[in-house]
DNA sequence: GTAGACATGTAACCAGTTACATGATTTC
DNA sequence: GAAATCATGTAACTGGTTACATGTCTAC
């Protein structure tokens, strides 16, 4: 889990523990809580595992780091390679490797069976755009396969405690199983067809493909 | 978690752990695949504790348990011509004690952070019945808040990364979202106003249910 | 010169998992 | 008497968690 969500963010840009933290945390959002107390160890087994790099350097220079990563990271590479030995405790930039994106791939279309199953789709889904079509497709459709096997458990398990609550739940999680189905559905047909993906409903304008759109989706 | 389902279906009556384990299965459906690796420790965890002391094995047998395991198992044997559903053998019934019920509730309302948020939810909810009212709607009014809080943050951290896919993956996060929190609400109105609960459109309740169901656990 | 953000790391724990080992009872 | 099912359990592992410990840099 925590190694796809590193790779993927890698693979975008290298990146050291403490912000990758940051994004796991706000780019990646809600999925994401992760600690240091996991993800520093990961990094370090991912490391040793040959699947990413420390990067030459980008630490410990003497410039103002005003909260910019962007910035720091630029003029760190502008600076070129400076190790600067004798930094103890800095920055480590990370950078994946052929082998880390390989890895990547990989596991984007393996399922692990000890992870949580939703989470696990959401974040393959939310790194799927450095997937080949095909792959995606497969991911997709696995995931469709899935739920609609949990439907079908449901719809024959009807045998339910007699209890309220219970019940109220069967049928919240029911519902909430299709509607899962159709959005997956919506994505395959989308994926199929080309590029479109107007994931929410009709009545969305394609030409404008920002923000405001968005949010209309997201507050209705 | 795995000791409030346990404590919860012991409540109801007493079982023994692989019985146990086919109900975690399909009385509590969805929500659960637990192995028999976690739930035979959890029972001896349980039993140490005192929450739930050994049944002398009358669980649902058709005939008088005599306390001597062989002997009830010799009787089975020569009765038992036609498939008898419930005759086997070292078993282990466990009963939950009163200080297991005074745990029980105490979970239902305790938020262990380490559990996922919405298995954990799901299961307190189905076996809430068990519960007074007003702790039932902190119960409920806990996860309305919880999910509003996810909204709004969802509102908040706009920025998130430019990639349709994640982008799709919000939108439909936060979707649920909605549903789920107007789920959680209807759940609530239903509870202050007696006890009506009319979660679902067009759901096959012809015999409305009354209070002595539900009653019958929550005042011993 | 110290507060507070940035940054890295370890240790102990937690709640589950799979794989394995074993044994009793029923059924054919 | 073998196979299937019922039933209980242990050991090693997994992938996280919190709590803690420490270092470095900037700004005041």
């Amino acid at each position: 889990m925590l190694e796809i969500a590193v790779l993927g963010l890698l693979k975008e840009q290298p990146l050291h523990g403490y912000e990758l933290k940051k994004r796991l945390g706000d780019t990646l959002g809600f999925l994401w809580g992760v600690s240091y107390g996991s993800l520093y160890p990961a990094l370090r087994r991912l490391e040793r595992a040959g699947l990413v790099v420390q990067e030459p350097d980008a630490s410990a220079r003497p410039f103002a780091p005003t909260g910019s990563l962007k910035g720091d990271l630029a003029s760190a590479r502008r600076a070129g390679t400076r190790p600067v030995k004798e930094s103890r405790r800095t920055r480590k930039a990370y950078r994946i490797t052929a082998p880390g994106e390989a890895r990547f791939e990989e596991l984007l279309l393996a399922d692990d069976p000890h992870a949580d199953e939703e989470k696990a789709f959401a974040l393959k889904l939310a790194f799927c755009s450095h997937l080949p079509v095909e792959a995606r497709l497969t991911l997709l459709e696995r995931r469709r396969d899935a739920l609609a096997a949990r439907l079908d458990r449901a719809r024959r398990s009807d045998g339910t405690r007699d209890d309220r609550y219970s019940r109220a739940l069967f049928e919240h999680r029911t519902r909430s199983t299709l509607r899962d189905l159709e959005w997956v559905e919506e994505l395959i047909t989308a994926e199929r067809s080309g590029e479109p993906l107007a994931s929410a409903p009709p009545a969305s304008d394609p030409d404008a493909p920002t923000e405001s759109e968005v949010q209309e989706g997201a507050t209705r």
